[in-house]
DNA sequence: GTAGGGTTAG
């Protein structure tokens, strides 16, 4: 009964129960136990089972019960409490590592996931796919393409059947490594399709800037009868936004719940307010957020700032910049911003007002870090970085690159440097820039024409926007950028993202 | 009879 209950996510009936079983003096054996945290990691239970199992050794003493302290505490946030009972395990199978992989994954430590997997390996223990979804996942996060396409060609030696859950983390990390077109040959060939391997494939062309193609995978989905839900058209609202698509998309927002009964929730006045914001209705996106039935949070309100840098108004920005300085005061890219907007405007006296608000409060700007994956191995590069042991050729590279950059008219937009520094340090930082670093280091160590692909941390940032579409040109190369919010696709002195992100 | 899973705005 205690297990029915757990199952079927009623988790108070069965916690209710236990205690009831424990009053009439019966003890839950090891069996009892994994049902019991299951329904306790929902209630935040899970501490006060686990103390009756320390006073009584034994009942904690099997792979099962042992397997679901590891999955409950690593699903509260306690990794390391889970790390420490992972390795005090006497026994551990697939189902147990996979369980520490999984929490891993879900606190975002990828990293640690994905070298869990690999001592794993090491380990000769089974892998199912549980554990590929989790791998792939960690695939994506990082942009991890080579780890990524190794798990597809384990899938395909080993004829692991790709369920729409495993179908959809793959689809996932093709998508977030940047490959669209692998990504959609592994959806067409898809025997078993699920909402979520639609939404996968629906977010990941919207993230890639391929509006039309994500909306006609819309239509194909309503056409094969799979229901939308409310995060599918979070996929089709970013699609529009992504390609300037604003009637489209307001047509979109109001036939949710029109026609398909879902009531908007933040995340699609979001894409909303984004989508009218950057196409220059700031009047309209900032109604909405006035009128909306949710009370507008700090992503909105950024949102919000960054159209408003975009069409640089400012009495609009610092209406907005008001409520983040109550919503998210340390979150530094959001005076960065502003900061620009008076940069743009020539309000100086702004900008070293916003610097000194920031540096007073001890608020430091996120380092931008970008990386570039070259013969399995991964690149970092942090702003005027000379860690990397061939420095020297990237630092010719960036050189050669200043000289035929300058020869076709480009001027560094120096007023995007929050540093105090004089003009030619500023165009100095600029030059060295994360991004840059690494797409020197990609045109040194890859062959003519080969694409380069760049994961970066932060925002593109409009300087090296600029500079990289030129380069794309003079270069003769694909360049695909990662930023933290979509995709650049370079190419012939353009970008997929039209100037707009 | 037992434990583990994917997609979500800027």
């Amino acid at each position: 009964m205690i297990r029915a209950y757990a199952l079927n996510g009623i988790c108070e009936e069965s916690l209710k129960l236990y205690i009831q079983m424990q009053y009439q003096g019966l003890q839950p054996d090891n069996f009892t136990y994994p049902f019991l945290l299951k329904a306790c990691t929902d209630l935040n239970q899970g501490k006060v089972v686990h103390s009756l199992i320390l006073k009584n050794p034994s009942l904690g003493s099997d792979i099962y019960s042992q397997t679901s302290l590891v999955g409950f505490y690593s699903s509260c946030g306690d990794i390391e409490y889970a790390r420490s009972v992972f390795d005090k395990m006497p026994d551990r199978n697939v189902v147990s590592w996979t369980a520490m992989i999984t929490g891993y994954v879900k606190q975002r430590r990828y990293n640690e996931g994905l070298a869990l997997f690999h001592k794993m390996q090491i380990e000769g223990i089974e892998i199912n796919e549980f554990t590929l979804v989790n791998v792939l996942s960690a695939c994506a996060h990082l942009g991890a393409f080579e780890m990524g396409k190794w798990v597809h060609g384990y899938i395909n030696r080993n004829r692991v059947f790709l369920n729409p859950t495993l179908a959809t983390a793959l689809i996932d990390m093709y998508f977030k490594c940047g490959y669209v077109d692998k990504a959609s040959q592994v959806f067409d060939k898809l025997t078993e399709r699920s909402v979520c391997t639609w939404n996968s494939t629906i977010g990941g062309l919207a993230m890639h800037g391929y509006g039309e193609e994500a909306l006609e995978r819309f239509k194909q989905m309503r056409m094969s009868g799979t229901k939308p839900d409310h995060i599918t058209f979070i996929g089709v609202l970013s699609a529009c936004t992504h390609s300037g698509m604003v009637e489209k998309g307001r047509e979109c927002f109001y036939s949710m719940t029109r026609d398909y009964g879902i009531e908007p929730n933040i995340k699609h006045y979001g894409c909303f307010v984004d989508l009218l914001g950057r196409a220059g209705h700031l009047e309209e996106a900032y109604e909405i957020m006035k009128n909306m039935p949710i009370k507008p949070n700090g992503v909105l309100w950024g949102t919000l700032l960054n159209a408003c840098s975009t069409h640089g108004n400012v009495e609009l920005a610092e209406i907005a910049m008001e409520q983040l300085i109550e919503l998210e005061p340390f979150n530094d890219g959001n005076y960065v911003i502003m900061s620009n907007i008076y940069a743009a405007k020539g309000q100086w006296e702004n900008v070293v007002r916003m610097r000194r608000f920031m540096n007073d409060r001890g608020i430091l700007k996120t380092p931008g870090c970008s990386s570039i994956e070259v013969n399995n191995v991964i690149h970092e590069f942090v702003v005027g970085d000379s860690r990397h042991p061939h420095s020297k050729e990237i630092y010719t590279m960036l050189n050669d690159v200043a000289v035929r950059l300058k020869a076709v008219g480009y001027v560094p937009k120096t007023s995007q440097v929050l540093l105090d520094a004089n003009e030619e340090e500023k165009r100095q930082s600029l030059c060295h820039h994360s991004e840059k670093l690494a797409i020197a280091f990609g045109l040194v160590s890859t062959g003519p024409k080969t694409s380069i692909r760049v994961v970066k941390n932060l925002r593109a940032c409009s300087d090296c926007h600029l500079a990289t579409k030129l380069i794309s040109k003079i270069y003769d190369r694909e360049i695909i950028v990662r930023d933290r919010n979509l995709f650049h696709h370079f190419k012939d002195g353009d970008c997929s993202c039209k100037d707009y992100w």
